[in-house]
RNA sequence: GGCGGAGUAGCUCAGUUGGUUAGAGCAGCGGAAUCAUAAUCCGCGUGUCGGGGGUUCGAGUCCCUCCUCCGCUACCA
């Protein structure tokens, strides 16, 4: 038994998201936590809402409400939404908490202590109206370039140029519209990474088993042109951590606050501080997974995100882990993803293009979703969503193979043995071919999860289930029960069996028709299947089962059509 | 512009360090079966591996070049 700590890439508190985040980082990290699990493993799984920055404030301000209790709010909703996809956190926590404020400032401490801090006074735009500074996205004006009259302060969107907002010509607050600007002298906290340069180097290097997308995108920034660059840890602003040097005022730094991305991932530490208090245990309940002195030698720790999170989490989070001077725990591996788009375009929050995570569990449930996102994962490269592939797929594999499987098995076994299952034969060279196969493609399956190789290892299942058929067909019971009934009882007293051994390899992927079956099984008995044929014989005769309702309802033309009409638009 | 990724059967995608007739699922065609959600099982694949050039006994796989799509580019988070 190993212990895993395992944490998603937290999604930010603004909106709900689309099914291309859910399937970048939620939800294959549900599925591998969920797999450790049932290979008998510890595991902390850990999820929160990235909840301090700019977006936070303006979207809270729209929606009328103190930020702090917008935030309340939309973390309840993605809670709930994340309760809906089953995605099993052991906690969700929040990036506010009082957990990461501590944190926060104590690694700032630390840092400055280790001389990894720099206080550096620069320019930046302020606007009266707004009473705010503004980050240089949030200033529009004329590209001085192109011409173009809605370039922002960071990038001109038209010429693709590179700016500095005081290029723009004519610059105004893209919040409020405002031409009220100054530009003003503010001090800020900068992390100096580029002192632990050799450092990450080493490290990076160090990770050869990590994926290309990971350590080159790493590389990039490492030694692109001068090298890996200082970077900016405050902000401007009144909703985020303030800033202090652990539980000592920062003098000069009154008012202002760490920046999201430095607090955000030192809320993966926060959020285990945020378990053990809401589960009643003590400090070291958590700092086992985290401290290498105090017990997380022996932790594994993986961590999913979309390609777009990879130089947080391979570069600025370890320099601050390494820059502390203690033993925390790095990351041992990454696991990142490409996109899903939708229908020939990208999925987007700000258009309202896709489906997003509420919408797609009102139309069908969970699993649906799970499965098709899992075993179309972007992991070699982006990858597409489209409504006929999603009902083609999904049809197939859950209906038709897998649902229909338990369907004809326990309608058949109901009508010709009754609600039991049934005693007599032994299993012979069928059978003893069947348990063969069976065994090899369930190792093939286990080495794809354990290389968290999703599409992979969502092939592999569907080759299992296929076994199922394969078998019945060969085995035919509806013939054989007319010449040797026992030998058919046999047969079919596998075939439930299987839908046991289905049920218990299936869960993380599809947790809820797993749940569904084993119900129908009258079990409970969830063991991991090490030995094959001992796992064929768990339901022995005379044990009660039942026929259960359809496990998957086939995804109709008229439905799909539907559904594909209402997404198509933008969302209101 | 720079960096990175991708371009393989109608569709969605696999193809480890270059090595025999390029694979899987879906769709399609043919057959078997009739227990089952008209669900299953078996058989059937010449596709310019984006174009062109090169290295090699041999390239989807390496090199060069061109085309197309996408992402990132450090103050979106």
């Amino acid at each position: 038994m190993a212990r895993h700590l395992i944490t998603s890439a937290i999604p930010y508190i603004n909106g709900i998201k689309h099914l291309g985040n859910l399937v970048g980082s939620q939800l294959p990290a549900d599925l591998y936590a969920r797999y450790c699990r049932a290979r008998g493993h510890e595991v902390l799984f850990l999820c929160a809402t990235d909840e301090h920055g700019t977006p936070a404030e303006l979207a809270a301000a729209k929606a009328g409400k103190p930020v702090a209790d917008y935030c309340a709010e939309m973390h309840d909703v993605q809670a709930e939404i994340a309760r809906g996809f089953r995605l099993s956190f052991d906690h969700f926590g929040r990036s506010s908490s009082p957990q990461n404020h501590r944190l926060t400032q104590h690694f700032a401490g630390r840092l400055y202590e280790a001389g990894l801090i720099a206080e550096v006074t620069e320019k930046q735009v302020y606007s009266h109206a707004d009473a705010r500074f503004l980050p240089d996205r949030y200033i529009e004006g004329t590209c001085p370039n192109c011409g173009y009259d809605k370039a922002r302060g960071d990038q001109c969107e038209n010429c693709t140029k590179q700016l500095d907002p005081t290029d723009l010509i004519n610059p105004r607050s893209a919040i409020s519209g405002s031409t009220d600007l100054e530009v003003r002298e503010t001090k800020h906290l900068y992390l100096r990474q580029s002192l632990m340069r050799d450092r990450l180097n080493a490290w990076i290097d160090s990770k050869t088993d990590w994926p290309i997308l990971t350590t080159s995108i790493a590389r990039k920034w490492l030694n692109d042109g001068e090298g890996l660059q200082d970077r900016g840890i405050t902000r401007d602003l009144d909703w985020g951590i303030p800033v202090r040097r652990g539980d000592q005022d920062w003098p000069g730094m009154e008012g202002k606050v760490f920046y999201v991305w430095f607090d955000a991932p030192i809320e993966y530490i926060a959020c285990a501080a945020e378990w053990a208090e809401a589960k009643g245990l003590g400090e070291a309940a958590w700092r086992r997974w985290w401290r290498e002195d105090e017990g997380a030698g022996d932790v594994r720790y993986t961590q999913f995100m979309g390609k777009d999170n990879v130089p947080f989490h391979t570069l600025s989070f370890p320099a601050t882990l390494m820059g502390s001077g203690e033993p925390w725990k790095l990351v041992d591996y990454i696991k990142s993803f490409n996109y899903l788009n939708y229908d020939g375009g990208q999925f987007s929050t700000s258009q309202g293009r896709g489906v997003f995570m509420d919408q797609a569990l009102s139309i069908l449930p969970a699993d649906y979703w799970r499965w098709w996102l899992l075993s179309h994962a972007p992991e070699g490269s982006d990858s597409e969503f489209t409504w006929e592939n999603f009902q083609a797929a999904v049809n197939k594999d859950l209906a038709d193979v897998l649902g229909n499987f338990v369907s004809r098995v326990t309608k058949f076994c109901a009508a010709k043995f009754g609600a039991d299952v049934p005693a007599g034969g032994s299993p012979g060279q069928q059978e003893e071919a069947l348990i063969a196969r069976l065994t090899t493609r369930i190792r093939e399956y286990e080495a794809h999860m354990e290389a968290m190789e999703i599409r992979k290892s969502a092939a592999a299942l569907r080759a299992i289930w296929v076994e199922g058929n394969e078998y019945l067909q060969e085995a035919a019971p509806w013939s054989t029960i007319k010449l040797d009934p026992d030998r058919a009882a046999m047969q079919i007293r596998l075939a439930l069996n299987l839908i046991r051994l289905y049920a218990v390899l299936s869960a993380p992927f599809i947790p809820d028709a797993s749940a569904a079956m084993l119900a129908a099984m009258r079990t409970d008995d969830a063991r991991w299947p090490d030995d094959l044929p001992a796992a064929l014989a768990k339901l022995g005769a005379g044990h009660g089962f039942e026929v259960p309702e359809v496990l998957f309802a086939k995804i109709t033309d008229a439905a799909r059509e539907d559904w594909q009409a209402r997404f198509s638009g933008h969302r209101a």
